[in-house]
DNA sequence: AACCAGGAGAGAG
DNA sequence: CTCTCTCATGGT
């Protein structure tokens, strides 16, 4: 058994795709309703969505809560559940006024920021720590079904399905929530999802997989 | 033409 | 607590 086998996937990573420069948005609200958006939803229709809101300017708290839901529900059709999704933007647009902003919701330490984000209906675990990290620059490392999926078939984790607190905990006691491991815990998301895109999406052998010699089916 | 995507909420058991 | 169902569009 590995020492350190995160750490190890993260180098092993980054030497085959280098730096991903994640999340892609311009600014910290961007990164919030990116993240609402993609729930369960692929990427690619997530930037329609996100076009369509740019277009008429209202990628800010303001003035999605002063626009109509019919009008929000066509902006952002092409990433599905529109209706829901619509709703999501408002209340979390509402939460931010409320709060003053992210600068003054910087302030709140991770652990007591993210349960507010969980209280708020819309953001689950994954959108809660996607906000965290790549919105507010917190330590708070992101899982998702590529992680779950890799870190099973490297034996890092025991069950396919495991829990997310477990997985996080897994990454989080390895590489400790500091600010100085922001960085890694950004870029080793975004090597995972876009690794797992490529490799791990249908195959569960990962024949040409550049991980292969990590990977416990190959052993 | 089923199946899935950078999930989450609500209800049942 | 752990299933199961629903929400919806767009690409293989």
């Amino acid at each position: 058994m590995k020492e350190k086998p995160v750490v190890e996937v993260f180098q092993k990573l980054f030497s085959v795709y280098g730096e991903q420069h994640w999340w892609p948005a311009k600014t910290p609200f961007e990164v919030c309703v990116g993240a609402i958006l993609t729930q369960n939803t692929a990427w690619k229709n997530v930037e329609k969505a996100i076009e369509n809101l740019q277009k008429r300017n209202l990628l800010s708290p303001s003035k999605i809560l002063s626009t109509p839901s019919e009008i929000l529900e066509i902006c952002i059709k092409p990433a599905g559940f529109y209706v829901q999704k619509s709703l999501y933007l408002k209340t979390f647009s509402s939460f931010l006024t409320k709060r003053g902003g992210f600068e003054q919701l910087k302030k709140i330490e991770t652990g007591a920021l993210r349960r507010e984000l969980l209280s708020i209906k819309g953001i689950g675990r994954e959108t809660a720590d996607s906000i965290l990290l790549y919105a507010f620059d917190k330590p708070s490392f992101v899982v998702d079904a590529y992680t779950k999926r890799l870190f099973f078939r490297l034996g890092i984790s025991k069950r396919e399905k495991e829990k997310y607190e477990p997985v996080k905990s897994l990454v989080e006691m390895e590489i400790p929530p500091r600010t100085e491991n922001v960085k890694v815990y950004k870029e080793l998301h975004a090597l995972i999802v876009e690794h797992g895109k490529n490799y791990c999406r249908k195959s569960p052998l990962c024949q040409e997989c550049p991980l292969k010699m990590m990977c416990s089916y190959d052993r």
